[in-house]
DNA sequence: TGTAAACGTTGCTCTATAACAAACTCTTGG
DNA sequence: CCAAGAGTTTGTTATAGAGCAACGTTTACA
């Protein structure tokens, strides 16, 4: 395996205030995977025994009830920590997170998280920055799916996916992995046939562009409108 | 002001493994507060001053959408610590808290946060822990609602209430603060309305037996199977 | 290169639940 | 002790969106 550099992790906020030497001593202890679209992380309720950053790719952290129907609660992009239950005491994992996009993901065995924390300077802050933005972010997503209509609800969903990933293209904005409808109805509590009736009716008024696992956001403001915000 | 004795703080997780002169140097440093019934503790957006360990009562926090719609997030018990927007490193308060009943609270100023995870034993450890099963619980709620009918997400509601706060009476089990039709549409993403229709049928079934307020359940187990767990 | 699997579209029907409306009942405080 | 407000009940109507069904399209791989 060839040896990671340094400049991966020193602009991350985890290990912004780190010297080289020391995160050389953090890359020295990590595995680093490559993960096919599609694969399992780690899965709901196994063993924490790792903690992850995502280094390219992006991932689905999704829940699945006990009847099989499954929610998509948030996704990573690049550059984040996830995984992270040792940081919350937890033994398990409390979702499953699945690859989005072929993906390159570093991990460490959960017990050296005491240990990151109390050496490295700004890593527990950090960290625990991330910990509450995402609490807030299912917060609002939570709120969002208990009082907005399903129209309103798929258009914040986009256009959070075009915020995290978006890519500039001479259309629009494109987001910037592979999705289906199934996977839109999954983050909204819908089904993959509303969501579907849905951007055809965006389609329709110009406002996004989709081909088969892609949307590209023609009129982002015209979006923003009818979500609402 | 009475001197609080160190014996209300030294069961609770997070101070268990202190010993008493330690809780007392943080109960000198605590302002005590109590709090009549629906009134607000904080309020979403404002500055974080301070973070909060309730004592006795119950808490309900809450988030507003632009729309002047609320849902309540999750309930407070007494003992558990809640505004902690310190530990997350935000300096605003993602929700309101609202005593759902008349409550006597404790409170610490934001930037004893650090001193006190770093000179406390289990502190930090006991508050993530915290954090970490609060985040499972939203997620869950979350899940819940994007995916169950309902009538399974009122069932599911009035189980957690009554699992957290519930307390033996002659006809069953009561949810022990006031509670109205309109709190649990608020946590559940419905109306008052269909939420007072299915507290009638379940009365009529015998599951349940309420007066204005006020809520006891006689049968848990038939709850149990209409939420579907 | 052909065929199955995965993904997407669209029409039709049906129902759970919101919305509207009105009346009833308890609680509180002047 | 009465009035106003807060909480609850119940009936009726309307509709968003789920469910079902069928077909079209793209992709992958055998």
């Amino acid at each position: 395996m060839p040896k990671l550099d340094e400049s991966l992790l020193s602009g991350l906020p985890p290990f912004s205030r780190l010297s080289r030497p020391q995160i050389r001593e953090i890359l020295d202890q990590a595995r680093t995977q490559r993960f096919e679209e599609g694969a399992e992380v780690f899965g709901e309720g196994l063993e924490a025994t790792h903690f992850y950053l995502l280094l390219d790719g992006y991932l689905r952290v999704v829940r699945t009830t006990p009847g099989g129907e499954q929610i998509i609660v948030l996704h990573i992009s690049p550059g984040q920590l996830f995984g992270i239950a040792a940081a919350l005491q937890r033994d398990t994992y409390p979702a499953t997170a699945v690859t989005a996009a072929e993906s390159i993901v570093l991990s460490w065995p959960s017990h050296l998280w005491q240990g990151f924390t109390a050496q490295y300077d700004g890593f527990a802050t950090e960290s625990y920055k991330t910990v509450g933005q995402r609490l807030g972010q299912i917060q609002d997503t939570m709120t969002e799916i208990a009082t907005q209509a399903v129209e309103q609800r798929v258009a914040a969903a986009v256009l959070r996916m075009v915020n995290q990933s978006g890519r500039k293209t001479k259309e629009g904005i494109e987001i910037g992995f592979p999705i289906t409808r199934q996977n839109i109805s999954d983050m909204t509590g819908t089904t993959l046939h509303t969501v579907s009736r849905m951007l055809s009716a965006w389609e329709k008024d110009g406002i996004v562009r989709s081909t088969r696992k892609h949307i590209v956001v023609t009129a982002p403001h015209r979006l923003v409108e009818i979500s609402g915000h």
